[in-house]
DNA sequence: CACTAATAGTAGCGACTCGAAACTATTGCA
DNA sequence: TGCAATAGTTTCGAGTCGCTACTATTAGTG
């Protein structure tokens, strides 16, 4: 445990993110616009704005614009008015975009393959570091809906009190831009 | 333990990733700069020219060639022409330049604050990962000399087989383009 | 030793991306 | 009703990236 372990992790989470975005210029999505479609592919139904993306990944709502437009060009995702805010949009994948997004792209055969206790715990270490940054930036989690303190479980799924709605089971692992950490 | 596992890593590595490289931006780099600067600080001698940083960032030679003129114009680099070879050239980082690799990040200050524990499955994890990946592509490794199975150690540092050359001890913690992984 | 191929790096071009600022439309607030 | 806030878009300019073509140097081959 050398005192450059910090420097050595970042370098290997900065290096594994580009060689995995090598991948999505095969598929002809540059790296914002594969993002993009990951989120929306994993975002629930209250959570599909070009200002949740912006949010999400970090870029200007111009910029994410663009980004979707981009993404509707190329037929993977459609826009549907909203009809109670007539200013929102939200934005819904088309199948060929599921198709994309649900694709298995060379690392994630790599991380199937790791050992489960590998795994297990490269997820909760990488889970933890976000929280703690988020947590010193005052960022949004985008945790999922289930894990929420705003959640409720029902026999069938499950009841957000923020938005006062219920959820099919599904649903509740989705991502919600409206996510706060349990307790 | 769900089959959607691998892709949540992804997206968790991904995001980490782009939360990292917002902070190249606060010191006037892009990420692309920030990597190599990076890469610089942590290669070895042998290890500094243009076409090893093309190898390890996955860019382009002329891509490269404009971003090493961008961090030289910046003060944060200098390029010394090899004598050996008169088509090559070595950069090394100034003092400004150390100072700003070598400068924490605040993913840095969170990474150092896991339980060593965590830190320790991530570290390992994560490497784990990077080297399937490589195996999967033919890519190089970029390891540290001392792990790579042309060293020999010596009491006083170690010693190179493939570049015939001895090395002082903190030569043997650094980055090589020629690594090869032991055994 | 000459000739060819390979390697290291650079230059210029064009497509594209991103962020900033200004803009429209709609909604909330007082 | 009027003003501020919100959602999204448009436009523009700087910058990036990869591609192709280029020079210079070195290695390989007969």
């Amino acid at each position: 445990m050398t005192p450059h372990q910090p420097q050595r992790i970042r370098a290997l989470i900065d290096r594994l993110a580009k060689l995995s975005e090598g991948e999505d210029w095969a598929a002809d999505l540059n790296p914002a616009q594969m993002t993009a479609l990951n989120y929306l592919s994993r975002a629930n139904r209250f959570s599909r704005a070009p200002s949740h993306v912006s949010a999400y990944s970090g870029s200007t709502r111009g910029t994410v614009s663009q980004t979707l437009r981009a993404l509707e060009r190329k037929g993977l995702v459609s826009e549907r008015k909203s009809e109670t805010d007539r200013r929102s949009i939200s934005f819904e994948l088309t199948d060929a975009g599921e198709a994309l997004a649900s694709a298995e792209k060379e690392i994630d055969r790599v991380i199937a393959d790791l050992p489960e206790e590998t795994s297990a715990a490269l997820e909760a270490g990488l889970e933890n570091l976000l929280r703690q940054l988020l947590g010193l930036r005052g960022g949004k989690a985008f945790g999922l809906c289930r894990t929420c303190r705003h959640h409720r479980r029902k026999e069938d799924g499950g009841y957000c009190e923020l938005l006062s709605v219920d959820l099919k089971p599904a649903e509740t692992t989705q991502i919600c831009h409206e996510h706060e950490p349990a307790q």
